[in-house]
RNA sequence: GCCGUCGUGGCGGAAUUGGUAUACGCGCAGCGUUCAGAACGCUGUGGCCGCAGGCCUUGCCGGUUCGAGUCCGGCCGACGGCACCA
C-alpha cells in the first residue's frame, strides 16, 4: 500500500520518481520478510499503485459516483502561503507548516467528498456483529457519535429569515435567553446590523486564523461577539439576542445553538461570560430556585415552562416537539469524507468536466486511468495538483459530446487502495473482475455463521476509526452491489501491541532508538528475534524491547542443540532413567504437547515458549538420548523457530519429509492423567503444606492424612475443627 | 471534562471457573572452569526478623468469602482515545 504523503516527499526531496523509489522500498521489505521466515504466498502479492491493482480502485470510484455517493463541496483545508500548497493535517505541528515554520492559514477549496454519512446508521448498527476488542467498537461508536433531537426554526426579528437549530433537550426551550452561531454560518452576513458589522467581521476573521485546537483548547475563556439582531424564542415570543462564538462548529448540528445557560454547563459559562439572562426551566421538586449555583443539566420537572410546567423532562420533550410542530431528527458527529487530495502519488480521479455537459465519468473501458509521468512533483503554487501542468494529459474530449473537455486533476487518498485489498488477494490477476464471486464466497463466506469475511485481521489501533470505518464503509457498497457475500469485510480484529523503545518509549528516527532488524538478524539469526518478539509478552501489548532479552533466546536455542547434539551420544544414559522419572519426562512432553497447541490457539505465545523452554530444560537435565523426544521439541518449536528446526530435522533425526508438512503432533491423555494427587492444606485459609496421596481421596481420607503429617500436624493439634473444605485432590481447608 | 484500558520482584512478564502468588526469561550475587577475560556450568535471588522457625507482600482503603492478584465499593496513579457535539 505504497501511496501517500510519505512517498511523494521523498520523491520532491530527492528528486526521484516515487515509482521508482517505492518499487525500491517494497522490494527491501520483501527481503526482510523472507529473511525472517514470514510464510506469505507471494504468488498473490499485489501493489496498490500497480495500474493493473488501482484499475479496480477506480472502478469502485466511478460505481460509488454512478449511485449518488460522490459529490463535490467547498471545504476548509490548511494552506501554506509560503509553500503556496495545501498541507495535510499531518505537516501542521503548532498551527505552523511543518515544512517551512509559516503559519498556516485556512482557505475553502472545493474536493470531491465521498457519501460516507449515508452508511452511519449501518455502520453503527453492524458493530455487535464483530468480534473485536471491545475499545474498538466503542471508538466507532463514539465516532460515529449518533445523537437523537429536534430541530426548529428561530424566526428573525422583522425579516422573513429563520435560523436553523438542533436540540437534544427541547424540554428546555422556555429557557432559551440568546441563539448562537458558528462564525461560518452563512446568515450573519444578512442579520448583522450595521453598527455591529466592524466588530463581526473582526471576529470572524480572528476565528478563521485560529488552529482547530487553538478554537476548541480553551474551555474556560468563552469569546463572542453580538450581531445586533434578535430571533423569537418559539415557544414563548420572547426576543433574544443572537450572537457569536466560535466554540460552534459549522460542522456539527445546523451551526446554530439555543442557548439555555440555566441548563448546559457551556451556554451557562458564555452567559454568564456576557451577561446573559439565565432563566430556570426545569428544577428538582418543581420548584424553582431562587438564584442557582451552576447549572442544572439533569432530568427535572418543568418550571417557567408556560402550559408545560409540572411535566417530566421525557414527556414535556415530546409534547413540545408536537406543540412545535418541528422535527424529529437524527445527527451523526460523522462527517462525510474528503476524498480528493491536491497531489500527484495518488490514484488519478476518473472524471472528466465538460462546460456543457458537466461532470462526467471516464467510460469503463479507458479503466485504468493511468498516472501520466512528470518531470516535477513539487507543488504547482495554485493549490493544484502537479498533473494540472500537463496539459496533454489535461486536455479530453467529453466522453458525452466529443466537444473540449478537461480531466479531474486531484487525486485519490491513500486510504482508498487499503479499503478493498484484502478481496484482490483472493484472485490478484483477474483482468475481467474484481474478484471472482465462486472465488469469493470460497474465501469469505461461510455457512455456519451468517457473517464472516476475513477470518483473522490484526493491525494496530491507531486505525480505529479511519481504515476499519473507510474499508468497512466500502464492503458494504460491494455489498450492496451484491459483489461480496457478507456485510462485513473483517470478522475477527486483534491489535497487536507496538514495540517501544527500551524506555518504554516510541521508536523514532529523532530519539535514536530504532532497532534494526537486519542487524538483529546478522547477529543472533531470524529465529532467534521471532521468537524473541513472541516472548516478550502478549500479542495484545505494548512491550519495550531488550536487546540482552534476544541473547537470552539465543541461549535456549543454544540448550535445543545441546539435546539434538545429545542424541548422537551412545545410549547407556537411557537405561539410567528409573521408571519413575521416565514416567515424569512423559507426562511433561504430553502437556508440552497440550500447552503449546491450546496456546498457539489462542495467540498466547509468550507462555507456549515458556512451556517449550521448560520441556527443553528438563530433556538436558535428564540427558534424554532418545530421538523421539527431540522430534516433538522440534516439531512444536517450528512455527516459532523454522530455520533451525528444519536443520535439526534433517540433520539429527535424519528425515527427508520436511518438517514443516509433519502433522502437528497429538497429546496422550492416559499419560497427563496422575497417579498421586499433591494436596494443599490450608488452615483458616492459610497454606500450611503439602500432602501426597492417591488419586480420587474423599473429605475423611485426606483428613486423616492430613492429621497424620507431622507438618500439619501441629496446627491443628487440640484445636476444634469447625468447618472443612475440601476439592478432590487439590485442596483442603480446615477452618479451627 | 467524558470514554476506555491497566497497576504483580531490580526489569519483561506467569497464575483454568476465586483455591500453594511471583512460572519462564533478563539482570544481579557467590562458586566452578580459565594464566586472565568472554562464553559456559552449578547454586542463590519478593521484603522483614532469625540459630531451627515465623511474619508481611499483587497501587491505597474498605467489603463479600472458609479462602481474593482475580469479585464488589471508594480513592490514588499511569497510558490510550475523543475533545466546547448543541
Amino acid at each position: 500500500d505504497a501511496f501517500g504523503l510519505p512517498a511523494e516527499n521523498y520523491a520532491i526531496k530527492h528528486k526521484v520518481n516515487p515509482a521508482i523509489s517505492t518499487k525500491k522500498n517494497i522490494a527491501h521489505f520483501k527481503k526482510q520478510m523472507q529473511m525472517m521466515g514470514l510464510s506469505y504466498d507471494w504468488a498473490r502479492e499485489i501493489n496498490t499503485t500497480d495500474p493493473n491493482y488501482y484499475k479496480w480502485t477506480q472502478w469502485i470510484f466511478l460505481e460509488l459516483y454512478k449511485h449518488g455517493l460522490v459529490y463535490e463541496a467547498d471545504m476548509p483545508v490548511n494552506w501554506c502561503p509560503k509553500c503556496k500548497t495545501v498541507l495535510a493535517d499531518e505537516e501542521v505541528k503548532e498551527n505552523k507548516c511543518d515544512r517551512c515554520g509559516a503559519l498556516v492559514e485556512h482557505r475553502n477549496i472545493r474536493q470531491w467528498m465521498l457519501r460516507i454519512t449515508a452508511y452511519a446508521d449501518r455502520l453503527l448498527g453492524d458493530l455487535p456483529l464483530l468480534n473485536w476488542p471491545e475499545k474498538i467498537k466503542i471508538m466507532q461508536t463514539n465516532w460515529i457519535g449518533r445523537s437523537e433531537g429536534t430541530e426548529l426554526d428561530f424566526r428573525v426579528e422583522n425579516t422573513d429569515l429563520k435560523i436553523k437549530v438542533f436540540t437534544t433537550r427541547v424540554d428546555t426551550i422556555y429557557g432559551a435567553t440568546y441563539l448562537v452561531l458558528s462564525p461560518e454560518h452563512p446568515i450573519i452576513n444578512q442579520i448583522t446590523s450595521a453598527e455591529y458589522k466592524r466588530e463581526v467581521l473582526i471576529y470572524q476573521d480572528r476565528a478563521r486564523k485560529k488552529s482547530d485546537i487553538e478554537r476548541q483548547g480553551n474551555t474556560a475563556v468563552k469569546t463572542g461577539v453580538f450581531t445586533g439582531a434578535y430571533a423569537i424564542n418559539p415557544a414563548n415570543k420572547k426576543l433574544i439576542p443572537i450572537w457569536i462564538a466560535d466554540y460552534i462548529l459549522m460542522s456539527y448540528g445546523t451551526g446554530a445553538v439555543m442557548g439555555v445557560p440555566a441548563h448546559d454547563s457551556r451556554d451557562w459559562q458564555f452567559a454568564k461570560q456576557f451577561e446573559l439572562p439565565i432563566v430556570q426551566v426545569i428544577s428538582r421538586n418543581g420548584q424553582s430556585e431562587s438564584k442557582l449555583a451552576g447549572p442544572l443539566t439533569a432530568s427535572g420537572v418543568l418550571v417557567n415552562s408556560g402550559i408545560f410546567n409540572g411535566l417530566s423532562t421525557n414527556i414535556a420533550a415530546t409534547k413540545i416537539s408536537t406543540y412545535l410542530s418541528s422535527k424529529k431528527v437524527v445527527r451523526y458527529k460523522l462527517r462525510d469524507w474528503i476524498f480528493a487530495r491536491q497531489r500527484y502519488w495518488g490514484e488519478p480521479i476518473p472524471l472528466i468536466r465538460c462546460p456543457i455537459c458537466g461532470i462526467q465519468p471516464i467510460p469503463v473501458n479507458d479503466l485504468p486511468l493511468k498516472l501520466p509521468k512528470v518531470k516535477h512533483y513539487e507543488p504547482t503554487g495554485t493549490g493544484e495538483s502537479p498533473l494540472a501542468k500537463i496539459d496533454s494529459w489535461v486536455n479530453v474530449k467529453c466522453p458525452k459530446c466529443g466537444g473540449p473537455a478537461k480531466r479531474e486533476t486531484n487525486t485519490m487518498p491513500q486510504w482508498a487502495g487499503s479499503c478493498w485489498y484484502y478481496l484482490r488477494y483472493l484472485d490478484p490477476s483477474n483482468k475481467k473482475q474484481l474478484v471472482n464471486p465462486k472465488i469469493e464466497k470460497y474465501w469469505l463466506a461461510n455457512k455456519k455463521t451468517e457473517n464472516f469475511g476475513v477470518h483473522l485481521y490484526i493491525g494496530g489501533v491507531e486505525h480505529a476509526v479511519l481504515h476499519l470505518l473507510y474499508a468497512r464503509f466500502w464492503h458494504k457498497f460491494l455489498f450492496d452491489l451484491g459483489l461480496v457475500t457478507n456485510k462485513e469485510p473483517f470478522y475477527k480484529l486483534i491489535n497487536q501491541g507496538m514495540i517501544l523503545g527500551s524506555g518504554h518509549e516510541k521508536m523514532s528516527k529523532s530519539k535514536g532508538n530504532v532497532v534494526n532488524p537486519d542487524e538483529i538478524v546478522k547477529k543472533y539469526g531470524a529465529d532467534a528475534l521471532r521468537i524473541y518478539e513472541m516472548f516478550m509478552g502478549p500479542l495484545q501489548d505494548s512491550k519495550p524491547w531488550s536487546t540482552e532479552g534476544v541473547i537470552g533466546i539465543t541461549r535456549f536455542l543454544d540448550k535445543v542443540w545441546q539435546v539434538a547434539l545429545n542424541t548422537e551420544k551412545p545410549k547407556i544414559k537411557e537405561t539410567l532413567i528409573g521408571k519413575e522419572e521416565k514416567a515424569q519426562i512423559d507426562k511433561l512432553r504430553e502437556e508440552t504437547i497440550k500447552k503449546v497447541t491450546n496456546d498457539i490457539e489462542g495467540y498466547r505465545f509468550n507462555t507456549a515458549i515458556s512451556a517449550l523452554m521448560i520441556y527443553t530444560n528438563a530433556l538436558l537435565e535428564k540427558e534424554i538420548r532418545d530421538k523421539s523426544y527431540l522430534a516433538i521439541l522440534v516439531k512444536l518449536l517450528n512455527p516459532f523457530a523454522p530455520h533451525m528446526t528444519e536443520e535439526i530435522w534433517q540433520n539429527f533425526l535424519k528425515k527427508k519429509k520436511p518438517l514443516e508438512l509433519e502433522p502437528w503432533p497429538k497429546w496422550d491423555y492416559k499419560k497427563i492423567i496422575q497417579k498421586i494427587a499433591i494436596i494443599a492444606i490450608q488452615i483458616n485459609g492459610k497454606f500450611r503444606g503439602n500432602i501426597e496421596g492417591k488419586i480420587g481421596l474423599n473429605q475423611e481420607e485426606a483428613l486423616t492424612l492430613a492429621q497424620n503429617s507431622e507438618a500439619i500436624h501441629k496446627y491443628i493439634e487440640g484445636q476444634n475443627i469447625k468447618r472443612i473444605i475440601y476439592i478432590q485432590d487439590k485442596l483442603l481447608n480446615l477452618v479451627i
